[in-house]
DNA sequence: CTTCCCACGGATATAAAATATCCTTAAATT
DNA sequence: AATTTAAGGATATTTTATATCCGTGGGAAG
């Protein structure tokens, strides 16, 4: 099991997005350039952000990309379920009802034990990605990126918008 | 992403051969049986659990696999991790340093500030598996499934080993 | 109003991984 | 000697991930 490089595409844009200036959009094409992936495919990860509501398009020259909410108001959550999808890690199949030595009458009334420790772990996956926002992503890159690469960063976004 | 369905195999499997009798074994044609999944298949499941010294296995007639250790001395990562491998399950392929805006002398001492949080939330999964025990699952187990099904079931093991 | 740039979404192609089966070998039991 | 079984290599099938292509229509600019 491995997570989709989407969701990498994903979180990387979205911290890119946070440098456009306000009611302004970065277009597919410049964070394809930016990051050096396919600008098609790239752009099928921003739909599903969109549709997320995490971020929000807009048609025409100049157009493209913005986020949709405050950076502090997004969480890696966010943008890991809107690639990957809401359902859990682990797909119960009710291997249990299988047991030969079963009959009609015995009835579930608890889930499957093994899947709700399974489903436990995914929810501690799930809450560890919904503790961390945008902005403290950013606030981490303030402190480890060299403040020339970030400046000279921002000033490649903004020259795009 | 979702994980594959042999570590819901794997699991269960395991929980069935913690009935198996000391000195005895159970074949991998009774746990296919037990669970309604393709023996062959099955088999290489129980392979990696016997590769990770999670269960043994012995040749001929009366062989089969039984656990390796203590219930107690097995945890649910060590099943998953024998199926699952042990890799996080976010793959980081450096997708920062395509930043046009990066030189030469910009060398990484921090590992990629988005690959620390998915990692992060990858060990807080593996955390949770860590912390339950096969000892664990037999007693939930044991409060929740019905007393005359357990003992069945434990005899339908027990008469095939 | 025309042209161009863009998001959006459908269709399709390719690559990789998961799922599944088959077969051979060698060890242990009877 | 015959049978049962794990072990493991080879291969086939199915599903998912990755990637590309193209048509539509909205929006900006000349």
């Amino acid at each position: 099991m491995i997570l989709k490089n989407q969701n990498e595409w994903a979180l990387h844009c979205c911290s890119v997005l946070s440098w456009v200036p306000p009611e302004r959009y970065l277009s597919t094409k410049a964070l394809a350039e930016f990051h050096d992936v396919p600008k098609e495919y790239l752009s099928k990860a921003l739909q599903a952000l969109s549709q997320a509501g995490i971020v929000e398009g807009t048609l025409g020259p100049s157009g493209g990309y913005r986020l949709a909410r405050k950076p502090s108001d997004i969480t890696f959550l966010d943008i890991v379920e809107a690639i990957e999808g809401k359902g859990s890690t682990f797909a119960c199949t009710e291997i249990r009802k299988n047991n030969p030595c079963r009959t009609a009458k015995h009835c579930d009334n608890k889930p499957c034990a093994v899947a709700r420790v399974m489903w436990e772990a995914d929810a501690a996956w799930r809450n560890t990605l919904r503790g961390v926002r945008l902005s403290d992503l950013a606030k981490t890159l303030k402190e480890t990126v060299p403040a020339d690469l970030l400046e000279k960063t921002g000033a490649w976004v903004v020259d795009r918008t």
